[in-house]
DNA sequence: CTGAAAGCGCTAACAA
DNA sequence: TTGTTAGCGCTTTCAG
């Protein structure tokens, strides 16, 4: 009794030839007589034939592909979610043989160009990067990408350089959207601010031009009488804030840009505005919770970094393994939190649960299976 | 000069015992001694052990996990991107060795519980369903899940009943974000409507519920002066809706919680009130993209059907390969649609990209290689 | 209680 | 141009 072949060996048997032949005529590999591959392609569209993708990782388990990752260990919450992001995902594609070789560098854009170079020594065939400092960074990913290495950029761009994709929510449009919203939440006719980190800083920029473009749009009538730079510092922009809602009579909105909107939240608390001045701010954490319930905050846009992470090092996976083409964008769209939804989210869902940044120190550690802990 | 061993060889190696005896002891299986597993057990911990996947599917591989599914198979936008979720999770969990049975149903609810029988029949490990008849469904489920078969519901619940997991987004919380983002787009005291499909509906009655509850809340002095069903009928959504709009003088606001707003919207033009009344719908497909750019449509509570097909099989998948266990829920944020954003979503992106249909019918297929194609 | 050995489907190196 | 063979790391079966 012949036994059930499978795959390869049922192909190389029906077409009466030997399994060397038929990965030949599969994988267009030369060395092999046209007709016969003619056959042997034709054997296997019939059996409808899948190759069995866990038996060719093992194969050349030997070299397996190894994905470097340069993102800022930041403190700040963003950068937490997009790591968790990454290494959940990078988590489920270590059954495929992918391993990951971490690089964080301490804040964005800080020394990210010898990080970049480490991991490129290190002979990763790829690398995920968050572009904080792009001049320093092209020319050195241009040069990754004509050896071969293939570079996604997350969260932040390196513009005009070979990156093989982006993985972001675009600033203008996260502007944009806040600009809309406000431009519905507010009367016609109204004055609204902005109150940026500081408008060096092309993310911010972009985004206050795009709440500046779409605001006018929504809101017949409405003005944007201010735009003022907090350079992320807690004083400086309480008290700018504050002095801000003094100076201008019956600000309608406030729409803040950056993560740092917990001194807005006081000013506003401060002069007896929060519920009446519309705010809306950017990204989401857990202290800015209470303020949802009390009114203070509308709305926040919410940039998603947990899948940005995830979707990145999918991307990476997906062309190491499967060859698959990158998208030269993938452009999220930013998420609307209010207080209905805010329960929904990560940052507030596991609010204390605290990042492991050891979790990066080490190759991605996965279990041994469930009955070994008894 | 002995060889670069590894995994499971290279604990042998160490602790100076046979794989076999490895295996006996990472696995708690009977049979051996405990002070030697003991010893084994440190040498894994020791050397960060983790067991290759891809290899270990690969031996069993004569018994793969296999996943049913269950979903309609409706001309509607919803279940085709639904569909498209589970496809592609599908295709990227194939490498570990996981593979699909697709038993569609015709709409939803209809005949389920004879595709789940199939399914069961079928003896797949899990099963992945939109429970549209759940009181036919759950004996079926609580069965299943006895047998030691996983479910999971994913869009539409079976509430009381034994599955491991749902994957959906509340329409409670659907209902109440609508009703936040009306009671901001409104003035305080205005009048607003709910055109619903059919309140004897579950999934209907739920979201008109969100809406009440919330709507008040963020609109001072807001009531809603009527909940209308449409049946799902246009002739009848637009005639009730016209109807409506000349009845009750100053409509603000209407909240449409079914998929079928398109009668609306025409109602709405027909009466010259298009962009004067805020209208809020939900769900998202190409022939709406028109309505949001005219302005009719203020913005749109978005299901993520997608990733909703997307979280249910990769729960499915991950339990099956790693044993992980299912969190009781997994409620997704529902986004929220307005002009800025609509470009980013897959309805819009995606629009004439019609689903391939016979995607369902046979396993899915994975590309030979690239290079094969030449 | 422990060891040895046979495969899972595929790639790659070597023979013919 | 084609066939044969040795692994990849793991599970499983059969001997000791």
């Amino acid at each position: 009794m012949k036994k059930n072949k499978r795959g390869i060996h049922l192909i190389a048997e029906l077409a009466d030839v030997s399994i060397g032949t038929v990965d030949r005529a599969l994988h267009g590999r030369p060395g092999i007589n046209e007709s016969t591959r003619q056959r042997i392609l034709r054997v296997a569209e019939q059996i409808a034939y899948t190759p069995n993708l866990a038996a060719r990782t093992l194969s050349v388990s030997k070299a397996s592909a190894r994905i470097g990752v340069c993102i800022p260990r930041e403190i700040h919450f963003f950068y937490d979610q997009l790591w968790s992001g990454v290494l959940d995902e990078a988590r489920s594609v270590a059954p495929l043989g992918i391993q990951f070789v971490n690089r964080p560098v301490h804040a964005l854009g800080e020394k990210d160009a010898e990080a970049f170079k480490d991991l490129v020594k290190d002979g990763v065939q790829g690398i995920i990067v968050t572009a904080g400092n792009p001049k320093g960074l092209r020319p050195l990913i241009d040069e990754a990408e004509e050896n071969g290495i293939r570079v996604v950029c997350v969260s932040t761009d390196a513009p005009d350089s070979q990156r093989s994709s982006i993985v972001c929510v675009e600033p203008l449009l996260n502007g944009r959207l806040a600009g809309e919203l406000m431009g519905k939440f507010v009367p016609p006719g109204s004055k609204v601010a902005v109150i940026a980190g500081m408008l060096s800083a092309e993310d911010h920029r972009r985004k206050t031009a795009g709440f500046s473009d779409a605001f006018p749009r929504h809101c017949p009538g409405g003005q944007i009488v201010n735009v003022v730079e907090g350079h992320e510092d807690e004083d400086e922009s309480f008290q700018k804030t504050f002095d801000l809602l003094g100076r201008v009579h019956g600000l309608a909105g406030l729409y803040v840009n950056t993560v740092n909107c917990l001194p807005v939240c006081r000013a506003l608390g401060a002069r007896g505005l929060a519920g009446k001045t519309k705010l809306i701010t950017t990204d989401l954490f857990a202290e800015m919770s209470p303020y949802f319930e009390k009114g203070t905050i509308t709305a926040s846009i919410y940039q998603q970094p947990h899948r940005q992470g995830q979707m990145a090092v999918r991307l990476m996976a997906d062309h190491l393994v499967s060859k698959a083409s990158f998208p030269p964008t993938v452009h999220l769209s930013p998420g609307v939190v209010m207080s209905s939804n805010l329960h929904l989210f990560r940052e507030i869902r596991l609010a204390g649960t605290k990042f492991d940044d050891s979790a990066l120190l080490i190759p991605s550690r996965i279990e041994v299976s469930q009955s070994a802990r008894s």
